[in-house]
DNA sequence: TGTTAGCACTCTTTTGAACCGAGTGCTAAT
DNA sequence: ATTAGCACTCGGTTCAAAAGAGTGCTAACA
């Protein structure tokens, strides 16, 4: 048995009505409200086929149908047609350029939970921080210097050291020097056993300030790893009833806090290099165990210079695929110009 | 009418067993597990009054008895005996100091959260940074000049100005001179449009870059206000049956994620001023409108310098009161050692 | 041969009645 | 002042019946 295009229109009409409603829908249903002027008697049998075929699936005997993540696969890959309204409103919100990255982030995702009504996380981008650019000490206070260290990316470490005895401005210097002579330019991988007990017999008496200073590097390059990611909308989840019960529901909002588990699907997202830069996870598909009774669809963001990052939607395998992508869409064309003009 | 002793036990009895259960206590129950020998007629009697006093209330004809808001106050106030067992436990997650202070925070609130089922928060310590300690541009780049800001309390502001004609050394000393002997150890409020336009003129061509200068001590001012808060074990409240219908449990978790309702409770913490430094907030006395259903216990801790913050435990109102105010206080102690050891 | 009307059947949801049990309030006895 | 006892209340449970939604199948039809 084949889907030929009269089945196609009725599993496209049966998805369409199960995400308005969320519930399962019935052959007489179908046979109203579109324009196939078929009897309910004739939808039935199609839906019996549909069934067979695996897109569509019955709660129990009496009920209507509702699609299988099957279907929503088929649904999502061939049947969409993108709608572009209600995504303008956003434009204007996001327009108050921010400057601070965080902040940004942080609007981006609140914006876009308060546009689709589901959960929405974003990862900040990850920027590969592997040359030193710049390492400077300053005496701040009596006893307190400053470390500053400056990696590709414009990634700056502060860090301050206590130093007892004080330290006179010509070691200081010195100790400037010695430091950048050495590590400026310098890619992170380099930095070996060898360097370091190098520096640190040059820096004499002082290398214990040579050895934290090192610590804050390595700091740099730790914070590096564990990506910070920003979340809203996350009650979102109780709109809908069929994520809302007590251990769902209590799952869900677990993983949302505890963000760790978030990092997984930023790591698919990135590593897959489709085309458009838009995934869509139906289900058990998704990369979050959690997350098997849900939609997840994502978007790979890049604010130049390869800094790429990763939005995420998280809502109910009813979803409006349509809407979800379309605004990915647009949101993905807005921080590229938000870039640009910069 | 009036609270003697043995209506105190009694009251005491019902609330203990409430905790624990969580549901409605009867007569029977109070008269077997009491050591008051009293038979359950006369227990009868004795609730009638205490309800008549507005201790407990009936849910309905047929139940047993349960705390009212005044009843857990009381409680809190006069009945509790603070019991210090697993408390120890938490000692041990908390010694691997950490030097980050967000790491330490998100630490503390989530060993928290898992000790006592509960949700949690903890602000970061507020910092009154009113003096400029220091400032420096340096060259990191052709064309990119790097502003650190030091201000009280080693709060420290990093800038990356572009600067697309170069500036040579010696400009850059001057403006660092510049910048330092009209600035340095001012309070920022002294600050005002007069020394700018002064500092601007000095600077020449380069009026611009004090101007990003300046912008960025605005911006560490302002970050002082909206604190940082972090949170924990959010999704405790679904092990509460009275805390996780629907439109409650979405309350909730909206609040915890749009931390920004939270500082409402971090400020009332802060402005209180009694002795022990807890307080604990039942019902509708809290703060924060979608917590009337909770009860809230908020702790004051101090890093020393003044640095202030707050830890909130939210759960349901029959929360284990001995347990979390035990757990919160040896916590604030942890805490203070915490700083002086370093 | 594809479509449709009709009907028996299935299964969930709703409804209502009966009943149970927990707990109370009150009265009368101790 | 305390207690035993009893009538009463009211939510929860159980069970059966009815309603409703939807299906599958058959037979008729174009």
């Amino acid at each position: 048995m084949q889907l030929d295009e009269r089945k196609k229109k009725i599993l496209q009409a049966i998805i369409r009505n199960y995400l308005e409603t969320g519930e399962p829908v019935g052959s007489r249903t179908i046979s109203k409200y579109t324009d196939l002027n078929l009897s309910s008697a004739t939808i039935r049998n199609e839906m019996a086929d549909l069934e067979e075929l695996g897109y569509i699936v019955q709660p129990h005997t009496s009920a209507g149908r509702i699609p299988s993540d099957q279907g929503y696969r088929l649904y999502v890959d061939t049947m969409l047609e993108e709608k572009e309204k209600e995504v303008e409103e956003m434009k204007g919100m996001l327009l108050e350029r921010e400057d601070k990255m965080e902040a940004l982030l942080k609007q981006v995702v609140r914006v876009l939970a308060q546009n689709t009504n589901y959960a929405t996380m974003i990862s900040a981008p990850q920027i590969h921080r592997n040359k030193i650019k710049f390492i400077q000490l300053s005496r701040v206070d009596m006893g307190q210097i400053l470390a500053v260290i400056v990696v590709e990316g414009n990634v700056i470490k502060n860090h301050v050291l206590h130093v007892p005895d004080g330290l006179d401005d010509e070691t200081l210097l010195k100790l400037n020097m010695l430091l950048n002579t050495h590590l400026n330019g310098l890619p992170i991988e380099e930095i070996n056993l060898g360097l370091i007990a190098a520096l640190k017999q040059q820096a004499g008496i002082h290398e214990a300030i040579v050895g934290e200073v090192l610590d804050a590097v390595a700091e740099v390059i730790k914070e590096a790893d564990n990506l910070e990611i920003y979340t809203s909308g996350a009650n979102n989840i109780f709109k809908y009833p069929e994520l809302s019960d007590n251990t769902k529901a209590s799952e869900l909002i677990g993983a949302f806090e505890e963000k760790q588990s978030l990092s997984a699907l930023v790591q698919e997202t990135l590593a897959d290099e489709s085309n458009t830069g838009i995934q869509v996870y139906i289900g058990n598909e998704s990369p979050i165990q959690n997350m098997k009774d849900c939609s997840v669809v994502t978007a790979t963001y890049e604010l130049g210079e390869g800094m790429k990052g990763t939005i995420g939607i998280i809502g109910p395998k009813r979803m409006d695929y349509d809407k979800v992508i379309g605004t990915l869409k647009t949101l993905m064309h807005q921080l590229d110009d938000l870039y640009k003009r910069k």
